[in-house]
DNA sequence: CGTTATAATGTGTATATGCACCTAAATAGG
DNA sequence: CCTATTTAGGTGCATATACACATTATAACG
């Protein structure tokens, strides 16, 4: 049986290994400060939206709104924000505290230097990692009826 | 501030996010078998392997080693996989049951025509993407120092 | 041959992820 | 104003992921 070539070559295996190894990279760098590169995207981007609910900040990141919710639960948990439900209780809001600026603050050189690093090492083809990502979010759901 | 571009651009999150994205859609071609994308490239690899322990086997397909034992036992759970210990008594090898070839024999047509729509979809970045993985697996422990 | 090093594996703990389902609040329609 | 629908969010359950640590078996070596 000659399927392997074929499997090895799936499209989302790949990728998923290619999101395991960049992962452990990022995450290696951010370790010293206890924190996974997971929570540093999150933190970051939080500190540019002063303060957002749960369902927006999921559309927004590309997150799945209850994996959100748990992700932003531990970063709770841990003071790096805060939350607070608004005029529509139905609403939650969550923003930045003072020990997630600070922490951003510390994480950011840890994170261009690793970004730089892997930049370099892939070359002027990182450039097509944001065309297909952007043809990847374009596929609707008609397409995935088939 | 205005550092959310620069974030936005972080290597890690947009291939975290193009991977949630792309698992979520090959998952749902393969719901109707009750298998998720992850079981089917085991399962896959696997079929062109015989047996295999479960070192040789993690490094076959770049998954952390621990998180394949723990994706094993549940396959070998449903039935898809059987393992036993080898001469060496630290051994130990997996390989498809009946039930295994038989969920890749249907599970076969779902990837490929996810596969394809995908494929077609990415156009020919496509092979832009594997010149990036293989450059991403090329960094070395040495590399992670800085 | 006995001791030490290495190799293969398992387990505890923690985060990440997403679907199905549920609740409560706000809004739309009559 | 009352009911039906929509919207925001939470929770149960299951899989995926990886690091640190422990265990056992084999290999290496003096």
């Amino acid at each position: 049986m000659e399927k392997y070539k074929e499997f090895a070559a799936c499209n989302c295996f790949k990728i998923r290994r290619m999101s395991r190894h960049l992962s452990q990279i990022y995450d290696h760098a951010f370790s010293v400060l206890g924190i996974k590169a997971t929570q540093f995207s999150i933190l970051a981007c939080l500190s540019n939206v002063d303060s957002v609910t749960i369902v927006k900040f999921s559309k927004l990141i590309g997150t799945e709104r209850t994996t959100l919710t748990r992700n932003l639960k531990i970063l709770e948990r841990d003071g790096f924000i805060k939350s607070y439900y608004g005029d529509d209780e139905r609403e939650r809001f969550v923003e930045l505290s003072e020990k997630g600026f600070k922490i951003i603050e510390k994480a950011y050189p840890l994170w261009k230097s690793t970004q730089d690093l892997i930049s370099e090492k892939i070359g002027m083809d990182i450039n097509i990692l944001k065309s297909v990502s952007d043809k990847l979010l374009e596929i609707s759901k008609e397409d995935l009826k088939l």
